[in-house]
DNA sequence: AAATTTAGTGTACGTGTGTGCGCTAAATCA
DNA sequence: TGATTTAGCGCACACACGTACACTAAATTT
C-alpha cells in the first residue's frame, strides 16, 4: 500500500509555501499577508490552513529557513567557483549574491524585512542564517590569513552587512544601474579587507 | 483676536503626530498601526483624523521628517563636540548614534523598518534622510583627506551603513552588551578609514 | 469488512477596520 | 450683529479577518 495519505498532505505543505512566496512582493510584506489570502492562492478553504501550520508564525518561519537555505547553497556554489580558480573571490561574492536577489527578490526581501519586524522570533531566525554566514566567512579569512580570531569575524560581520545592504539597495534600482552598485560595493568591500589588514600588520 | 483656531488645530495635529510616535514598539511598527488606534490614542474620534492628514500615508511620512531631523540635530551636536576637541571623530559619532538609538528607540525603529517596507514613497523618504548623512559625512572627508570625491563618497557610504546596522542591532540586545558592539562597529569603521586611505596612496 | 483516522470543506460569529455623511458649536469674517 | 467657516463628533455601512465547529469522504488500521 501507498502512502498517498502523506503523499498528498506534503503536497498541499508544499503549496501553501510558494503560494505564500509567490503573494511576497515589493508591495507586500509577509507581515501584512492574511491567512485567508495565502489558503486562496493555494487553492484551499482558509480552514484547511490549520491542517498543516499552527499560524501564520510557524508558516513565516518555515519561509525564512528557506530562503536562507536557497541562498547558502547559492554561495556554496560561488565558494566552488572561486575554488576553481576563476577570478576575484569578492567579485565572484558579490556577483553571485546580486543574483541571488535579482531571480530570488522576494526570499531576500522577506530576510530583510522580518530582520527589523515586529517578530522577535523572525528576528532571531533571520539573524540565524546571518550568523551562518557570517562565521563561515569568518573562519575562511582567519585560515587564509591568519588574522586574529576577533579581527577576522569583525571584518567577516563588516563584509556581510555591507553586501547584505547593497542587496537591499538594489532591489529598489532599475537592472541598468546595478553595475554602478555593484562597483560601489567591491569598492568598500575592499577597503573593509585592505583595512583589516592593515591593523593586523600593525599588531 | 487671537488665532486660537489655528492654535487650537495646531496642537491636536502635534497630538497625532505624538500618538503614533507612542504606538511605535519593537512589537508594532508604524505598518500595522492603524488610524483608529492612533485616533484613540490621541482622544480624537477616527474621523477627526481627516481634518489634519489625507491618509495614514501622510501621517507616516510626516513621522520619517521628524524622525531624521531629530537624528541630524543630534549629529550636528557631536561634530560641534569633535570640533570643541573632544576625543576621536569615530568614538565620538558612534557614541553618539548610539545615545539617539537608546532615548529615541522608536523614531529610529521607524526609520529602520520603513526602509524596507512596502511602501516606495517611505523607503525614498528614509534613503533621503540617509542621503544627507553620507554627504555631510562625504564632503567632511573630501575636504579633510583630499581624496578623491568618489571614493570619499563610498567610504562615507559603507560608514553610514555600517553605523546605522549596528544601531538595528543594538535595538535587541541588553544594555550590558552594548559595550561590546560599540566596539565592533568602531574597529570596522577603523577598518574602512584605513582601508579607504591606503587605496588613496597607492593611487 | 468494520472501525478509526484525518485532510479538506462550508458555515457562522465576533471583531476591527476605513471612511462617507450629516450635525454641532465655536471661531472667524463681513 | 448676522453670515460663514471649520474642527471635531456620532452613526452607520460594507468588508476582511481569524478561527470555532460540525461534517464528509477517503485512506489507513485493526
Amino acid at each position: 500500500m501507498r502512502q498517498t495519505r502523506a503523499e498528498q498532505k506534503e503536497l498541499t505543505r508544499r503549496a501553501i509555501i510558494e503560494a505564500a512566496f509567490r503573494l511576497l512582493s515589493a508591495e507586500q510584506s509577509y507581515a501584512n499577508l492574511s491567512l485567508r489570502e495565502v489558503a486562496r492562492e493555494a487553492g484551499i478553504a482558509p480552514t484547511s490552513f490549520y491542517r498543516h501550520f499552527k499560524d501564520m508564525d510557524e508558516l513565516g518561519l518555515t519561509l525564512v529557513d528557506e530562503a536562507g537555505l536557497t541562498l547558502r547553497q547559492l554561495m556554496r556554489q560561488a565558494r566552488k567557483r572561486i575554488a576553481e580558480g576563476g577570478g576575484s573571490i569578492v567579485r565572484t561574492s558579490v556577483d553571485t549574491f546580486m543574483e541571488f536577489i535579482q531571480t530570488n527578490a522576494n526570499e531576500f526581501r522577506l530576510l530583510l524585512r522580518e530582520r527589523s519586524g515586529t517578530s522577535k522570533a523572525f528576528r532571531l531566525a533571520v539573524q540565524r542564517e546571518l550568523q551562518h554566514f557570517i562565521e563561515e566567512l569568518s573562519d575562511y579569512i582567519e585560515n587564509k590569513t591568519g588574522v586574529d580570531h576577533k579581527i577576522a569575524y569583525y571584518e567577516a560581520d563588516a563584509l556581510v552587512t555591507l553586501v547584505f545592504n547593497a542587496g537591499a539597495e538594489a532591489l529598489d534600482i532599475k537592472a541598468g544601474k546595478r553595475d554602478l552598485l555593484a562597483e560601489k560595493v567591491i569598492q568598500q568591500l575592499r577597503f573593509v579587507v585592505r583595512g583589516s589588514a592593515y591593523r593586523y600588520e600593525k599588531k
